[in-house]
Parts: structure tokens; sequence; C-alpha cells
RNA sequence: GCCGCGGUGGUGGAAUGGUAUACACGUUGGACUUAAAAUCCAAUGGUCGCAAGGCCGUGUGGGUUCGACUCCCACCCGCGGCACCA
């Protein structure tokens, strides 16, 4: 009997599948096209790991799964292969990224097709390739166009170890998602995508998207909607202490403030309930407004001294780090050790303006501080404080003494009042005013608010905002967390962004049609940490000849963001083979959006929302007319060792090609499928694989060795009953299960002296997408088993029965991958014999087997129920209350002792 | 702090409100073997019992129900997202 022994035919199977592109749809004539994506990875040096391996296994089964159910899957694979990951490492090892990017693209490549995944090989994208990249600066020209390309000077993230900026998702609680250094402030000039401009569409689309709800969820937190009010509040300079008491109106006139805009500070709120409440305002180091009073504070009669104090804040507090400044909060917070700072980082600190400002609806004069827990980042840059009804500025206003003033009452429902649905109302009285005044955030009904009060903390929303319109000191608006993508990095190992700078002409995009600009091979390509990239030491780069004049030019030194690479690769996977354009109507048309994208977590704010934001400008620009890339996505679990994350440091990284030369692939991906449900990934234990091993050895012997017979109706009630449950399994990506149950059914086939040829054949096909090797390989034994004798075994196992294997019409292919899905008949998934659970009060006592027609008798079941002795011994001295029947499934006896 | 997901044997995990622990790993015992490996068979939640069998058991405490791992409420723990975001 010739053994399962993986490595004599995997290899065999692979090259053939590849070779006779038996996974390479026709993206023109496909009838029934599925898109199945999987997240292409970043080809480390290392290789694949176990987590990629376990990411692309489970990908590949689901697309194996649905061409056996008669699609044309296109299952495209490439590497991503641009960015700083892999140019740190070539740093390293001291190589060059084009040297490092050859091997490690040798090495994918193989590993890909050792683990025998359905690749179409004829439709390789690589990021790093002048064929790719060209149409990432030709989407950029199109950005550009469009105004979603823009160059601003800001203060942007600058990571000191890779020594270029980064965009806000990439900085991961004020670390560098790549080298996890602390990313600190840098103020340049660079180019951004207008992301923002879709911040509304981005949210509002996720409640229609299949996607995993982890991914919806976090998308949701990152794009962070604030409904409120934007509120202006007149600025009244340094009055004295005795004229403000007097309250006679003094008001600054604008001509004495040196600003252009107004006298007016602007503040956004999400509570402008509370306005009667704003008792200060507070303006972030930053704010333009800090600049006119260390500028003009002679002019505007404040004191030397205050202005003296403000300067040495703002000084103060431009050393503390981004982390520092955000680190208060957590303070109160678990985090508190995490962060490591001392106290008085943590405690809120500022100082006095010496101005005040008019609250517009008291009238009274508030006063106005400076203070770095307001961050210049978010809405206008100044705040109102209202003390009593938000913890940060209660600390604050403690701190300092400030005037705190209840303007929200809370609603207290009274236990007896709960029924008639009545509202009691807090008395102000029962809030304190001294120190021990507890913040009240929540809804309520307004206090001390003039007209206003008695109305719902949602009512006042909407009737103090309009008041403010109608007064034009405030309007309605609507606040984003999402800032814009900060795409330039001053780093080698990219795109050069297609931009030439002309002194006549300014700044000029490179014409189309001289795309790609080639990123020049240069020796010295490590980053210079001047914000200046290495691109700008080539002068045979830069300098160049402006499209528009003719004359001098220079070349943009920066490259873009390896994110904006892999926010396209999905679309170019259809045209790889058209030099000319980046799209085709029909194959859009036909393929995209994608129907089933599979990858990790990890990229929920960074590839899978640039990506949405891509697609819905290529919408806006008129190339597709969808704005959703992805129908359904699926996020997978993560691959642990001893239940922790694998990383270098610890030394735990699962190298996959040992084992899949130790066991062979099927049993690698068998075992990693079997582990637990593919969203919740799980623990590698090298024991786990005997298991599976055996389980396919079994598989093996089987097939091999069966006596066939005719199958018997027991045999078909479980191939049915796999059928059915396996099919439903493979859509929800519970491969677990799938296995178990081909387990169970193997299992049931043991003890069988025969098996039907048709069981055979249905079990290899359910298989085939966990195990394509051993399963291929047993498909075309028993093709021979079935031949007249002249025909040769090697005649079946080289050479395709079909020409083409794609051919729709041809689904009886030499391939088990080509096979149709098994049908299960219904007629078998009925039992003929049920058994009727008896319970008593609840506690399982007895089974009752019954005939089929029998179930919805009850006379004659409660009759046979009474009659079991089980059941007399636990219902004797007690007297039957009631009992309760579910035909089919469970008969229950209530009771109660006399 | 807000939002989301989860907590089941020694381990990974199964269970449309209806026999909790399928399937597998591990362990123990047995068969085969000179022996080992491989393979095959059996047992395997805890506890009491010679046994038949009983009782307890899905993070904790309540509730709904004839019946709860599953639904509801409160809490504890773990993981993830956001976070001085006004």
């Amino acid at each position: 009997m010739k053994k399962y022994i993986p490595g004599e035919f995997e290899n065999k199977w692979a090259k053939k599948w590849k070779e006779v592109g038996l996974f390479s749809p026709d993206l023109d004539k496909a009838k029934k096209p599925f898109y199945s994506l999987m997240m292409f990875p970043y080809p480390s040096a290392e290789g694949m790991h176990v987590g990629n391996m376990y990411a692309f296994t489970g990908s590949d089964v689901y697309s194996r799964f649905k061409r056996l159910q008669g699609f044309d899957v296109f299952e495209p694979i490439g590497l991503d292969g641009f960015g700083i990951h892999g140019e740190n490492y070539a740093m390293k090892i001291n190589e060059h990224p084009m040297e490092v990017s050859k091997r490690t693209e040798k090495h994918f490549y193989e590993q890909f097709l050792m683990v025998g995944n359905a690749f179409d090989w004829q439709r390789i994208v690589d990021t790093y390739k002048p064929n790719y990249y060209k149409w990432t600066q030709w989407a950029f020209l199109q950005l550009y166009k469009k105004g979603l390309a823009y160059r601003k000077k800001a203060e942007v993230n600058w990571c000191p170890l890779c020594m270029t900026v980064l965009a806000d998702e990439q900085v991961v609680s004020g670390e560098c998602e790549r080298c996890a250094s602390m990313v600190g402030k840098k103020e340049l000039e660079q180019w951004f995508f207008k992301i923002t401009d879709y911040a509304e569409k981005l949210l509002s689309n996720i409640d229609s998207l299949d996607w995993s709800e982890i991914i919806k969820v976090a998308q949701r937190n990152w794009i962070g909607k604030s409904e409120g009010a934007s509120i202006k509040f007149e600025i009244v300079i340094a009055r004295s202490e005795e004229t403000r008491q007097s309250n006679k109106k003094e008001i600054a006139s604008p001509a004495k403030l040196d600003r252009n805009d107004s006298d007016y500070l602007e503040v956004f709120t999400t509570r402008p309930d509370t306005v009667f409440g704003a008792t200060f305002l507070v303006v972030s180091p930053e704010h333009p407004f800090v600049n006119v009073i260390l500028n003009s504070f002679q002019d505007l009669g404040i004191p030397k001294q205050v202005r003296d104090d403000i300067e040495e804040y703002v000084e103060k507090s431009k050393k503390k780090s981004e982390l520092e400044r955000k680190s208060s909060y957590a303070k109160a917070s678990k985090d508190k050790g995490k962060t490591g700072l001392p106290d008085e980082v943590l405690t809120k600190s500022g100082v006095f303006t010496g101005s005040y400002a008019k609250n517009p609806l008291t009238g009274e004069d508030i006063p106005i501080w400076v203070a770095d827990y307001v961050l210049m980042g978010y809405g206008t840059g100044a705040i109102m404080a209202v003390p009593a009804h938000d913890d940060r500025d209660l600390e604050f206003a403690k701190k300092y003494n400030l005037e705190i003033k209840p303007v929200i009452a809370r609603i207290r429902q009274m236990p007896e009042t709960r029924q008639s649905n009545k509202e009691e109302i807090a008395s102000p009285a029962e809030l304190d005013r001294n120190d021990n005044v507890e913040v009240y955030e929540g809804d309520g009904v307004l206090i001390n608010s003039g007209e206003f009060n008695g109305l719902s903390s949602d009512r006042a929303k909407e009737s103090i905002t309009k008041y403010l319109e109608e007064h034009q000191l405030g309007k309605k608006q609507v606040q984003y967390h999402l800032r814009d993508w900060l795409i330039s990095r001053q780093r080698y190992w990219g795109p050069p962004i297609p931009i030439i700078y002309c002194d006549k002409c300014g700044l000029v995009p490179v014409p189309e049609k001289d795309l790609p600009v080639e990123l020049p091979y240069i020796k010295d390509f490590k980053p210079t940490g001047t914000g200046v990239g290495p691109l700008a030491s080539d002068s045979d780069f830069i300098n160049t000849i402006c499209p528009q004049c003719g004359g001098k030019a220079k070349r943009e030194t920066d490259v873009s963001d390896n994110f904006f690479d892999s926010s396209l690769y999905f679309f170019r996977y259809l045209t790889t083979d058209f030099a000319d354009r980046f799209f085709d109507d029909s194959r859009t048309k036909k393929w995209l959006p994608v129907d089933m994208y599979i990858g990790g977590a990890e990229h929920a704010v960074l590839h899978l929302l640039y990506s949405r934001f891509i697609t819905m400008a290529f919408k806006d620009m008129g190339f597709i007319d969808f704005e959703e890339p992805f129908k359904q996505f699926r996020a997978h679990g993560l691959i642990i060792k001893d239940g922790a994350k694998m990383s270098k440091s610890k030394g735990n990284i699962i190298v996959p090609d040992k084992y899949i030369k130790e066991w062979g692939a099927d049993v690698f991906r068998a075992y990693l499928m079997f582990m637990g449900p593919f969203t919740g990934g799980g623990d590698f234990q090298d024991d786990g694989l005997n298991g599976v091993y055996r389980f396919l050895n079994r598989i093996w012997n089987l097939v091999l060795n069966f006596k066939e017979a005719e199958a018997s109706l027991e045999e078909n009630r479980m191939l049915h009953k796999t059928i059915q449950k396996a099919g439903l399994d493979y859509e929800n990506l519970h491969y677990n299960t799938v296995i178990s149950g081909l387990m169970e059914l193997l299992n049931f086939l043991s003890k069988q002296t025969t098996v039907s040829k048709e069981t055979i054949k249905a079990i290899l096909i359910m298989l085939s997408p966990v195990a394509p090797f051993m399963t291929e390989e047993l498909w075309s034994v028993i093709a021979i088993r079935q031949l007249p004798e002249k025909q040769s075994r090697s005649e079946i196992a080289t050479s395709p029965a079909s020409p083409d294997p794609r051919d729709d019409n041809n689904r009886q292919s030499w391939s088990i991958h080509q096979q149709p899905w098994p049908k299960y008949d219904p007629k078998y998934l009925e039992e003929e014999e049920i058994i009727i659970v008896v319970s008593v009060d609840g506690k399982v006592r007895d089974n009752l087997v019954i005939q089929k027609d029998m179930v919805d008798n009850r006379k004659d079941i409660e009759n046979l129920v009474m009659a079991s002795s089980k059941v007399q011994k636990f219902v004797a001295g007690k007297e039957i209350v009631k009992n309760i029947y579910i035909p089919g499934k469970i008969f229950n006896i209530v009771t109660e002792s006399k």
C-alpha cells in the first residue's frame, strides 16, 4: 500500500496548477465572477511567518470553496514591497533595498507556491516596480487635479528614528507604528490628501457595509464625529477689576487689536445647552490670540508681568512632548503607571491672559486663560469652560479658584414615580458649590439659564443654538477627529512624488506621458534626518526641466507613503496586462467592487480607511461608479505562541517552511484551520500537527483501500448531513467545524466494511479547499481506477483531460478543484427514528426512541413517557402540574411536591 | 472615561432556548511488537458510591422560562478601538 508522504506529490501539483493556469480566470469572459482578495504582504527578509500563512490559507480556503460552488474566482497576489519596514531592514543588514527586494521576492513567491494557494500567477502586482508605481504617481496627479492633494506647512508627526514624518494613523499612542519610537513634532511643508472632504461619507457608509464589526467600530471611533455648535465670545481686553465690577461696558475696539479677522474668540462645544455655565475661556498655547497678547500687550493695557508669565508658560508647554500634553487625562485612568510621567506634568496648568470675554448669553465678563490642556489641533483651539459639567474644566477651575456655576440639573426618577413616568428635577440647592462639588456631565434640565430654564438638554441645545444663530454669535457645527492624510516621506524606498518646482511657473505636476518618475539607484539611500529626503542628494534626479516653460527646475524629493501604494493595488490586479491604462471599464464592471476581502484588523484605520477614501475619490473623478471598494470584509484572528504575540525579541517566531517540509503543506494548512474559528486565531502548538496528520492519513488510507459498495441509508444520512453543514460552515469561515464534521463522517465510515464511491468523492471535494494537494493526488488515483485499462497513469497525471481547464462548459475536468460542490438531498436529512428527551423538572431522566410518524401524536408519547420506570421513579409521590411537549425534541414533566 | 468583543474540561474548541463538553490534543489502560515508533481499541468535567445511580457543574449574583452556555439586569476579569477631541 502506498503511504501518505506529502513530499512526494505536493510540489508536482503546485507546478502543474501554475503551468496550466488552472486558477487564472478569463477576466473578460468569466460568467460568474467572484473577486476574492487577501491583503498582500510586506515582504520581509525572513519570509512569511505563520501569521501570514494563516491569513492567506484562510482566504484561499474560502476562495476554493467559492470555486467549487461554480464561481469564476479571481484570487490574485502581489507584494507591498515599498516602505519603511523593508528599508529599515536593508539598512540594518547594510544592503541596498533594491537588492534585498529581489531576494525577498523570490523567497515569498516560493513560499506561496509551496503552501498551495490558488493564485492567479499571471497577474502579479509588486508595488516597488516601475510598471506599478507609474500608476501610484498617476493616481497622485489625478488627486492633485481634483484638488485632493495639496501642499501645506504644518506641525507634523516626526519619527526621530525613521527620520521621516508620519500620518496620524501611523502614530499609535504617541509611538511610531513601525519602530515604536516616541513621535515628536516638526514644522514642515508637506503633501496631504484631503481625506477630510469624505469624513461624512466615510462615516455614514459604514452602517451599510458587510464588514467585521471590530473594523467598523474602529473606523467610527477614528473618524470621531461630534455635533455641536461654534460660538463667538466677544473679547474684552484688560479690564481692571474695578471697572469689571461696576459692570461698565468697555469693550476694546477692533482697531486696538492687531488682528485682521475680528474681536471675537470662537469656540467649539458639543454642549451648547451649558453656555450659561461657561465661566471662563481657555485657549491653547498655539492659539493666534496668544501672540496678539504677547505682541501688543502695551496697546491693550496688559501689565508686563502678565505678559511675561504668558510667555514663560507658552515656552514651557512647547517643550512638553505630545505625550505629556495628552497624558494628564491618564492620571485618572488605568494607564497612569504606563506613562511614567511625574504628577506635576499630569496636573492641568495655565495662566490668565489679562483679558476677558463676554458670555453671549449671560452678558457677564469671563476671564480668558491659556492652558495646554486645550489642543490647537481640534476644533478652534479654544474652548468655553463649563466647570460644573466638565471634568477637565472642573479640575482647572478648582486649582485656580474660578467660578463654578451649575446649569444642568440631574433628572432623578424616584422609585414611586417611575410608573407614572413623572420626572423629579433636582433642585439647584442639591448641587454643592464648594470644593466637594461633583461634576455632572450627563443630560438634564436647565437651571440658572434665564429664559431657557426648564428645558431638557436636548431641547436647550437646539433653542440656544438657534438663539445664537439669530444673533450671529454662533452656528450649528460638526467636528471630526479625522485629519488630512499626510503622505510625504523623507525617505528613499517609495515612489517619488511626481511634482516639479519651477522658479518661474511655480509648482508643476509631471505630465502623465512622462510617468513613471523612476526611483534612481542611489548608493546612500539612508534618511538624512534634516527634513529632506535622500533623493535630494542626487543631482541627476532633482535637476530637471520645467514641463511648462522649459527652464531649469527641481523635482520634489520626498516619496509617498507606502499606504498610498496599497490603497489602489486591488484595482491594478485587473489590468496588469494593459500598459496604457489603470482602469478598464468592462473589467471594472465585471469584477468590482471586491466580493470578499480578508485581512488583519490592524489595518482598520490605515489601509482599510485609505482604500475607501481613494475609491470615493476615483468615483468622483468618474473612473468608477461605486464608492465602496470591498463588499465584504472579514478580519482574521492572530496566531500567538504560548499565549504571547510572536516577536523577534521574544524569539518565538514560527517559520512555516520547516513545518511544511516536515509535515507537508496540507497538514500545515489543515492544522491552522482546525485550531479554532478563522476569525479567532489561535495558539500554535507543535503537537497539534500530529492529530491533523493522523486525520489526513486515515483519509488517504480509506481512499486507497476502500471496498466499494452502494451506500447504506445510514451512510447517506451522515454524508448528506455533513455536506449541508460543511457548506454553511465554509460560508461562515468556520473551517474548524468543517474539519470536525469530516472527522465525524470518517469515524462513521471506519466502522463500516464498505463505502460508496460517491461518498469518497464527496469527502475529497469537501476537503479539497483545506488540503488541496492530497485531494488532487487521490482524485487522480480514483480517476485511474475508473479508466479503461489501456490509458496509462502518466497520461492522466500529466495532461489535462480538457484543453482549457477554465472552460465553464467543462466542469468535469481532470482536477478536483474544477469539480462542483456536492449537493445534499433533503430526504436524507430526515430521520426515521427520533429521540425524544424526557425530563422531569428540567432534569434529563430518560430517552424515548419513536418513529418519525409518531412525532405529533402527543397522547401516545405521553403514555410511553409515563410508562418509563425511570420517569416513574422521579414523579413518585409528587403531583404532576403539567407536561410540556416540544414535538420531536423534548418531553418535560413539571411536578410539585405533595 | 466612552465604545466594541469575549470568559465552557488538563489544552484548542463544539453546541437554531431543548441530553453542555461534538471534534481534536494530551493523559491512562489495552492489542500488535523481542522492543520502540507507527497503527488500532477503550476510558477520560468534578464529586459521592462496590455498583445501579445520585448530586454539582459554561466568570459572579439576580431575573425571565416548563427548560438558560444561549435572552434580560447588575457586577468581576481579559482583549481590542478611541481618548485632556471640548
